[in-house]
RNA sequence: GGCGGCAUAGCCAAGUGGUAAGGCAGCGGUCUGCAAAACCGCUAUUCAUCAGUUCGAAUCUGAUUGCCGCCUCCA
């Protein structure tokens, strides 16, 4: 089965094909290490991490990219408001950055190339568009001259004539064209400075992931993406860049992924409604962000909403009290290798049109209750045949939730953990639970209905639900 | 002003020419002491509106309305 993929550069979905059979080279544009992560870092990371799995799962040998941006105005200014050195700045938001992916369950990519340990890679592109006078001087700055590079505009589907009309006027006076930009910028006492041709300075920001793509990946490569806004006029920029310098189409797939909002408002600095990856972890278990941000198309804006994360987690909770219910049965416990099922199949039809993850958890739930339907028809006993196949949708769950990057936990470990997090939010004592679960038991044996009743009106306000199930009674948090 | 996107049930969300996936919520049922969980059934004759193309359209075309994004650092 072929994979299509919407490519931003020509607006449709196209047939993916690489340009070596078997391998994939992806760039993804990483973050620009001066504050912490936000849950639209984790959109476009995870959407990528996701990609690269499934990309991997089809067989492809898969040399995934993502740089860090660690030098640049944002950072060098937020370093001077807190008087650090920006390079220990940018350290620090790497490690938070690692700390949020790990807990993301986000896999690493095959290559996390720094700007600022590719300076020399850096100015050779530079001196290359130099050459071809595609880039000029001005004092000790250089800047890309975009009238020198014929198709610039055609990622974001604009014309410099309409550009020009809607221009701002802070544009730097002595740059030829109001779209010029830097590609290297002198060093102003106090910043951070290489050594150049030109003096010491600095890359511009989007000289770097041309210069370190192309070590890495080569002058054209399959895939390069990033979020939605840096389709403007960051990647469009790399491609005057790279096809100006190397003369050769530079990438050739272009994905980007939607904006997350929160409660219908875009983040902002204005609103001050920055999601920080780490505080939504504080409430809620990282896989159910995980299932959130893939409940729809990587192309689809969301909406952040705690109704909507209730949802997903509600969702979670359903795959791993199924898991939790397989493993009591003993006779599904030997779980033998087991043939790729149909639910995969239907699964990697939804990911072949576009990455469809949408379409693929729905495959996900019909699993699930496949199993389940299962199991509540064959009460006495299951049939070989049952076995068989709940061995094998289950294989497939778990064959798909390895590409989502989700259902990687024990139902124990799942389950326990939750509930620790929403009792040590609630500060309930696990114990008191526990003895009034007892005390209920004890009651129900007695059919003294009416006090068991009691206890499990007064756990339910304290969002304790109670399951009798046949082995004996558990009891979960409310979500 | 320029460019682009979206509009599908109470909510979330797939579906891009062949007669509306999935999840949440709701209702009825099975199970249960009663519940919960799970399962079964029901819940959009209809896909913002209006025209058009077609044997046939949520899917294509045009217009209208509404929402959003980008054009400046931004995932």
């Amino acid at each position: 089965m072929a994979i299509r993929i919407y490519n931003t550069l020509n607006r449709k979905k196209e047939i993916f094909v690489p340009i070596k059979q078997g391998r994939v080279g992806m760039y993804v544009c990483g973050p620009t290490v001066y504050d912490s992560c936000h849950i639209g870092h984790a959109r476009s990371i995870v959407t990528f991490d996701v990609i690269a799995r499934y990309l991997k799962a089809k067989d492809f040998e898969v040399t995934y990219v993502r740089n860090f941006t660690d030098v640049d105005d944002k950072i060098i200014n937020r370093a001077n408001q807190i008087g650090i050195d920006s390079k220990a700045l940018a350290e620090k938001y790497i490690n938070e950055f690692y700390e949020d992916m790990d807990a993301l369950n986000v896999e690493r990519p095959t290559i996390e190339p720094k700007a600022t340990e590719h300076i020399a890679q850096i100015i050779k592109v530079i001196e290359i568009l130099i050459d071809k006078s595609m880039a000029y001087q001005i004092d000790s700055d250089i800047f890309f001259a975009i009238q020198s590079f014929k198709d610039y505009g055609k990622l974001s589907g604009r014309k410099l004539e309409d550009m020009e009309a809607g221009a701002r006027v802070d544009v730097d006076e002595r740059k030829r064209n109001p779209f010029d930009f830097a590609l290297w910028k002198s060093a102003k006492p106090g910043e951070p400075a290489w050594d150049s041709p030109w003096g010491k300075g600095r890359p511009g920001w989007h000289i770097e992931c041309s210069a370190m793509s192309t070590e890495y990946l080569g002058e054209t490569f399959d895939i390069h993406g990033g979020g939605k806004d840096l389709i403007f006029p960051h990647h469009e920029n790399e491609i005057a860049q790279s096809e100006g310098a190397f003369g050769k189409p530079f990438a050739r797939f272009w994905i980007h992924n939607g904006f997350v909002n929160i409660n219908q408002e875009k983040m902002s600095k204005s609103l001050g409604n920055f999601l920080m990856i780490k505080d939504i972890l504080k409430s809620f278990h990282p896989e159910t962000v995980r299932l959130f941000l893939l409940s729809s198309h990587y192309r689809s804006p969301i909406d952040f909403t705690d109704k909507a994360m209730d949802e997903a987690s509600a969702g979670l909770d359903k795959i791993y009290a199924l898991f939790e219910r397989v493993e009591e049965k003993k006779e599904l416990s030997e779980i033998n290798d087991v043939e790729t099922g149909n639910y995969y199949k239907q699964f990697c039809e939804a990911m072949d049109d576009d990455f469809n993850t949408a379409r693929g958890i729905s495959v996900l739930f019909d699993a699930v209750r496949n199993i389940n339907r299962l199991l509540d028809e064959t009460k006495e006993g299951l049939s070989q045949e049952a076995i068989k196949d709940i061995i094998s949708y289950k294989s497939d769950i778990l064959k798909i939730g390895g590409i989502l990057g989700i259902l990687y936990e024990s139902p124990e470990a799942y389950f326990e953990g939750k509930k620790s997090k929403a009792l040590g939010k609630k500060s309930i004592d696990p114990a008191v639970i526990e003895d009034m679960v007892k005390e209920r038991e004890k009651a129900r044996k007695a059919k003294n209905w009416a006090e068991a009743d009691k206890i499990r009106g007064q756990l339910e306000v304290m969002n304790i639900i109670i399951e009798d199930r046949p082995e004996g009674t558990i009891w979960k948090v409310k979500a």
